[in-house]
DNA sequence: TGCATAATAACGA
DNA sequence: TCGTTATTATGCA
């Protein structure tokens, strides 16, 4: 009995695939529903590898990952050009590229970088009162940022 | 290389 | 508030 006992307890940490979607599913659920989660660390946690290092391999794409994920936790927000004086470039646009290429919205939050002059900016490649921008909205506000 | 593009910012009228 | 310009990394030809 104890052997079966212990398969269970290696399955549990086996942590296979769906297991680990599983989790995934269920942190993403919970941060929906309000709770103040910091998916990136959270999925880091779960051993779930998410490179995004492979997918920007510019290193200015990478300062900008880099402070979005160490610096714009849950409820903050940051600006274009704060990003920009942040990494020492004035590449404000440029800025706006990189969240666009952003593979992984939600969990690298580019939802959190809005204008400075107080307005949204975009969302996933779109501008201006289309769904994807009031997702954004809509994030913010969950998070209480608006 | 050179050019067009972009989820920007700042300025003038 | 609108139009224009400054400015920079990236992708593609």
């Amino acid at each position: 009995m104890k052997h079966i006992e212990n398969n269970k307890l290696e399955l549990a940490n086996n942590n296979n695939s769906i297991d680990k979607i599983n989790n995934l599913v269920n942190l993403i659920k919970n941060y929906l529903s309000g709770e103040e989660i910091n998916l990136y660390q959270k999925i880091n946690n779960l051993d779930i590898e998410i490179s995004f290092e492979k997918k920007f391999p510019t290193v200015f794409a990478q300062k900008v990952m880099k402070f979005l994920i160490e610096n714009v936790q849950y409820g903050k927000t940051t600006t274009y050009s704060d990003i920009g004086e942040a990494i020492g470039s004035k590449a404000f646009r440029a800025i706006g590229n990189v969240m666009k290429s952003n593979p992984l919205p939600l969990i690298i939050p580019c939802h959190r970088v809005i204008r400075k002059n107080g307005g949204l900016g975009g969302f996933m490649g779109k501008m201006d009162k289309v769904w994807q921008t009031n997702l954004k909205l809509t994030l913010l506000k969950l998070e209480g940022s608006r």
